[in-house]
DNA sequence: TGTAAAGTGTTGCAAATGCAACAATAATAT
DNA sequence: ATATTATTGTTGCATTTGCAACACTTTACA
């Protein structure tokens, strides 16, 4: 369930959905969504399934800027779509609730009682987004491989409470987080376990320093 | 300009402010703001001036995560800064306001007519920050030096609605914008220059394609 | 106004990295 | 159960890039 409803009853998200003039699309795998989206400043809530945001480039490249999964949002509130360069697939089956920007602020809303558990789902929605990007910046403003990839499993210990966590993406996805060649990644790490730095079973990683 | 008292008069902003119980801190040049912070969530706005947000490595590396300039917003909201590793240092004589999070839905400002203005301020400066945030990671996920240069410049001939514009960074800046060796990068930029991709007369550039 | 600091330009060289072209295994779908 | 697709591992090679060490110019400021 999206936290942009976190805290409130099933009747009240309905009454709060209808009450936005939110509309619901269901898209299937490998849709490119934005095609027919409008240029009016909107929130996308990924009610379920998961979507890439794919940047593509003069000459043909494909880069991915961001994956969002179940509860996250994006749209025009949080990266400017409206350009050709710019695509958004889903990787599956997904569920998406539009809501138009103007709306959250409509004189009906903001006299119902849980308008405030709304704004505030809303403004730590935006500000978790906010969060991620910046400790992805943090990584990709490493100058090395090598930094990239300890950076991002020392974020991961942290998160994890533990030096011994299990990554919950593929090494080839995290080689596109990290925007490096996933052969020389992996080449890297190889690098990483001789130097004894850490160890890897799999997808579970132990940090030894 | 987008700020958080947009749309807001004299009386009302100094109104919200009390309400807020907000406090205002000015730095002088060179300080380490995060010094003497809480661990609580709080946000915090540039009133004037300006700050970096560091990164500093195992190794002793510093990087540049941020710039910030008046009217923007940080905090625990937009990056978690409660770690060691994490500096934010005044580029000059820098006035801030706080503002604890919780605070932004007290009984007594929910009941204030401004209300709604502040909130969608605050909304809309989340939104814009998340906006650069992914313009800058569009710019770092490219895989050659030559590609993060032109991204920015066309970032820039779009946001200027030119082909010719003028830099409002130097590029000294620009290479830790884009988190690639200065040096290279101006040889990078000469080997444009060469192929005819582009014209530059001190910080004035011209895109030829 | 003079001096320090910051920004810019250049280039050789070593190291890191992307790319290509594989093979092998694991996961998923029919 | 089997075919298909996705993931992982490997390695040679060319290229890109960071680093270091300069000189020169512009800007800031005491």
């Amino acid at each position: 369930m999206t936290n942009l409803f976190a805290n409130m009853r099933e009747k009240e998200i309905k009454k709060l959905m209808q009450v936005l003039k939110s509309n619901t699309v269901t898209y299937r795998k490998n849709i490119n969504i934005l095609s027919n989206r409008t240029r009016d400043d909107y929130i996308a809530i990924i009610d379920s399934g998961s979507l890439q945001i794919i940047f593509n480039d003069y000459d043909g490249n494909k880069t991915i800027i961001e994956e969002l999964n179940t509860g996250e949002i994006f749209g025009s509130l949080t990266y400017s779509l409206n350009t050709d360069e710019i695509t958004c697939i889903t990787k599956e089956e997904t569920k998406i609730t539009y809501i138009e920007y103007n709306q959250i602020t409509n004189d009906e809303i903001i006299k119902s009682d849980f308008y405030i558990i709304f704004i505030k789902n809303l403004i730590r929605l935006l500000s978790d987004q906010l969060n991620i990007c910046n400790q992805r910046i943090e990584l990709l403003t490493q100058r090395t491989t090598r930094d990239k990839i300890l950076g991002y499993f020392k974020q991961q210990s942290t998160i994890k409470g533990s030096k011994t966590f299990i990554m919950n993406i593929t090494f080839t996805e995290l080689a596109a987080y990290l925007s490096v060649d996933r052969c020389s990644m992996t080449r890297e790490i190889g690098y990483l376990k001789e130097e004894g730095f850490i160890k890897t079973n799999g997808r579970k990683i132990t940090l030894l320093y």
